[in-house]
DNA sequence: ATAAAGTGACTTTTT
DNA sequence: GTCACTTTAT
């Protein structure tokens, strides 16, 4: 097999291990995905194993479509003459849309129906707060997001409402909240996302029929990310493979970094018990990076205590050091990446789009976006503001998951008075009691009032309620008959026009005009799935979240969280925010398995660099709204200063490249011009004020042709001025 | 019933 | 500095 001669020994190993339990321990950049690939390839290849008995499961879509095409791409080349049979697909896919399959299939089984609709974070929060409400309690005391999260690390861990641990007072609450919880979303005919992992390992551990069928229709199970499965994830893994024990796994616990959300890397620790014939193959090469880099990586994780050794061997040789610049604050740090950048591209170093920005929370990405936008430099965002997230959005959602299942209380509760329609709170809770206690649907309810005075409910409202309500409900009796003639996209514009909703949105300003946009791109997107069901579609916007809406293939830097940065790679990384508290995050200092994990992110973080990294941190960082003084992140103190540059011998370079340099657009033929207006000082400098007397330059920028001063004085505090106003006096 | 204005609470990471 | 929720004024 021809294709093995691109893989090293190691890598071959893996790709041609036998059938049986194996396991892949991964280092960073040696080739996973590749190895993962290989694998499937040559089970249909090499094993004669047909591609729709194989099930891969990846943690994220992004690494799903990512493996599609290239497992696509191998059998492309390698079945070029055969057509038909080959034609089939393996099965590939993250966990929840892979379980969101099987339960749409084995629902007859279960308290729900095959239309169960997937609630999304809001949402479950919602439900979550009207749990709260059902049974009194304060959210002040419980808040929602809090008790989300436990309810979502019982379900994670298996633990369904009779089964949750009760040690406290609490405890018990958040029993009661969660089985509340539960029926909120079972009335609904909902499920939350660990829902998903959890009503199928259900199913499968209390029908064995269902294990054996499914168990049979995958004869091959493969799992990236093995690290990052929850006890939810594992045991369905441990049913699916219950008959032909063909389990795949591959992963790296040095790269476990979802424990906050039930990942347990001890996963890795159950799987070699319970499979103690598997094979285990360590993959130990590096192709990403140079040897500083992977240096670095190795000082910062060798840290982590409990950790099973694992080397890595560096392929690429040595580059450039690690830079690391402490900068005034998160502003000036924010400044100092995009000056860096635009410096870099200006050299030619690099390109725009091989550069990325790594922060540890979403919201560190505000000043970045400004640092770029005030120098003209276009950039992309992954993540953060969601698309999905958006009101405008999530209206138009809520329309059609209401017609698509009218129990769906919670998208009802939505729209009921969006676009406003006269139905206030008053008249919601007098048709939430009437159809409780008729027990009709709401949605049904409003339906029947559609025919006025016929409709035995209508005495039981005022007149003008009863009115505005039967129309809202002659809406919805319109569109579910419609149902079925139309496709997804004829059905937005059906509700969009019959709600006059962009008339309600787009009010002229702005806003609105933005607000209006979204909804053209959820039209897009809707036509998308031209041919696909109503559910089809809403599944797709479920379980596809902003994290993989690429947009667009734009040669631009990168920005986003070190958690949405796994699994990719660039040339050149800068890592911010390295400042205790932020990295690590303060929420993790009280509990050291969080603390080994934020090691662990900034291990990610780094391995992803393949020439050149930058390591920044501030002296001060706003947190609230205030700045405070900030320590610099104790693992800087991790790396060996052999290893790293530029923090203690220029700290000037924080000013090299000037404004001018900025507003270059991305075109490397650009000409820079010179700064008419050159910089005279530099951090460390001590300089006399006429008014403040004496003070320590902390910072100097060069900013549209005036040199801007940050100074400390003696007694007076930290002060910004433009070096032209105030008659500085250099002193040393 | 609705819109405007005020309040408080919070920010980790995501399927 | 932002968002969600509550109160207040129309």
């Amino acid at each position: 097999m021809d294709i093995l001669k691109l893989l090293n020994e190691q890598q071959q190993q893996a790709v041609m291990a036998g059938l049986g339990p194996v396991l892949v321990m991964a280092g960073p950049g040696s080739g996973k995905t590749r190895v993962l690939t290989y694998r499937i390839a040559y089970l249909i290849q090499m094993m004669g194993v047909r591609p729709h008995q194989i099930l891969a499961v990846t943690f994220t879509n992004k690494a799903a479509r990512e493996m599609e095409t290239r497992v696509a791409d191998i059998l492309a080349d390698r079945f070029s003459d055969v057509t038909q049979s080959q034609v089939q697909r393996p099965s590939l896919g993250t966990f929840h849309a892979t379980c969101a399959r099987i339960l749409r299939k084995e629902a007859h089984h279960l308290p729900f129906s095959a239309n169960f609709v997937i609630f999304d974070s809001d949402d479950q929060i919602s439900v979550v707060k009207q749990a709260i409400r059902d049974i009194d309690l304060d959210d002040k005391l419980y808040r929602p997001r809090a008790v989300h999260g436990v309810i979502s690390n019982a379900k994670n861990e298996l633990f369904l409402p009779d089964d949750f641990p009760i040690q406290t007072y609490r405890d018990e609450v958040m029993a009661r909240i969660y089985r509340r919880y539960q029926e909120l979303l079972l009335a609904s005919n909902a499920l939350d996302f660990d829902d998903l992992l959890l009503w199928t390992a259900y199913v499968m551990d209390n029908h064995p029929q269902v294990r054996e069928y499914w168990g049979r229709r995958f004869e091959h199970v493969l799992v990236d990310e093995f690290q990052d499965t929850n006890l939810a994830q594992y045991e369905l893994l441990k049913h699916l493979v219950h008959f032909h024990r063909n389990i795949y796994v591959v992963g790296d616990a040095d790269q476990s970094i979802y424990g906050w959300r039930g990942a347990d890397y001890r996963n890795v620790l159950r799987f070699e018990n319970d499979f103690p014939d598997a094979q285990k193959i360590l993959l130990e090469h590096n192709y990403r990076s140079t040897q500083p880099i992977l240096d670095v990586a190795m000082a910062v994780i060798d840290r982590n205590p409990a950790r099973t050794p694992k080397r890595l061997f560096a392929e690429r040789g040595s580059g450039t050091k690690v830079i690391l610049q402490e900068a005034y604050d998160d502003r000036a740090e924010a400044v100092y990446v995009v000056d860096t950048i635009a410096g870099l591209v200006a050299r030619k170093q690099v390109e725009p789009g091989d550069c990325a920005v790594m922060y540890r929370t979403n919201a560190q990405s505000r000043l970045l976006e400004e640092a770029f936008l005030r120098a003209g430099l276009p950039y992309k965002l992954v993540g953060a503001q969601r698309f999905y997230g958006r009101r405008e959005v999530k209206d138009i959602i809520a329309y059609l998951r209401l017609i698509h299942n009218p129990n769906d209380s919670i998208s009802l509760m939505r729209i009921i008075n969006t676009p406003a329609r006269g139905i206030g709170n008053k008249t919601v809770i007098t048709i939430r009691t009437l159809a409780q206690q008729s027990g009709v649907g709401m949605v049904e309810l409003l339906e029947d009032l559609r025919k006025g005075d016929e409709s035995v409910f209508w005495n039981s409202f005022p007149s003008r309620m009863a009115k505005v309500a039967g129309a809202f409900g002659h809406l919805f009796y319109r569109w579910r008959g419609l149902l079925n003639q139309l496709n997804p996209l004829e059905l937005v514009d059906q509700i969009l026009l019959d709600t006059e909703y962009q008339t309600y949105i787009d009010d002229g300003s702005d806003e609105g005009h933005d607000r209006w946009e979204n909804i053209l791109e959820l039209r897009r997107l809707a036509a998308e799935h031209e041919l696909s069901s109503l559910e089809t579609f809403l599944e797709h916007i479920a379980l596809v979240s902003d994290q993989d809406t690429l947009i667009g293939e734009m040669k631009v830097p990168t920005l986003m969280t070190l958690h949405a940065a796994k699994g990719l790679e660039f040339p050149t990384v800068f890592i911010v925010g390295l400042n205790d508290g932020t990295l690590p995050h303060s929420r993790s200092f009280d509990d050291p398995e969080a603390m080994q994990e934020e090691r662990r992110l900034f291990y990610v973080g780094i391995t992803r660099a393949m020439d050149r990294l930058y390591l920044v941190n501030a002296q001060s960082r706003s947190q609230f709204g205030y700045p405070e003084p900030a320590d610099p992140s104790r693992y800087i103190e991790d790396i060996p200063s052999g290893l790293i540059e530029g923090r203690f011998s220029s700290a000037s370079q924080l000013t090299v490249k000037n404004r001018q340099n900025q507003a270059a657009r991305w075109k490397p033929d650009r000409v820079i011009e010179e700064p008419k207006t050159t910089q005279h000082f530099h951090p460390g400098m001590r300089v006399l004020h006429p008014a403040w007397e004496e003070g320590m330059v902390l910072n100097s920028r060069l900013e549209d042709d005036e040199e801007i001063v940050d100074i400390f004085f003696e007694g007076v505090g930290l002060k910004r001025v433009a070096a032209s106003m105030a008659k500085l006096e250099i002193i040393t």
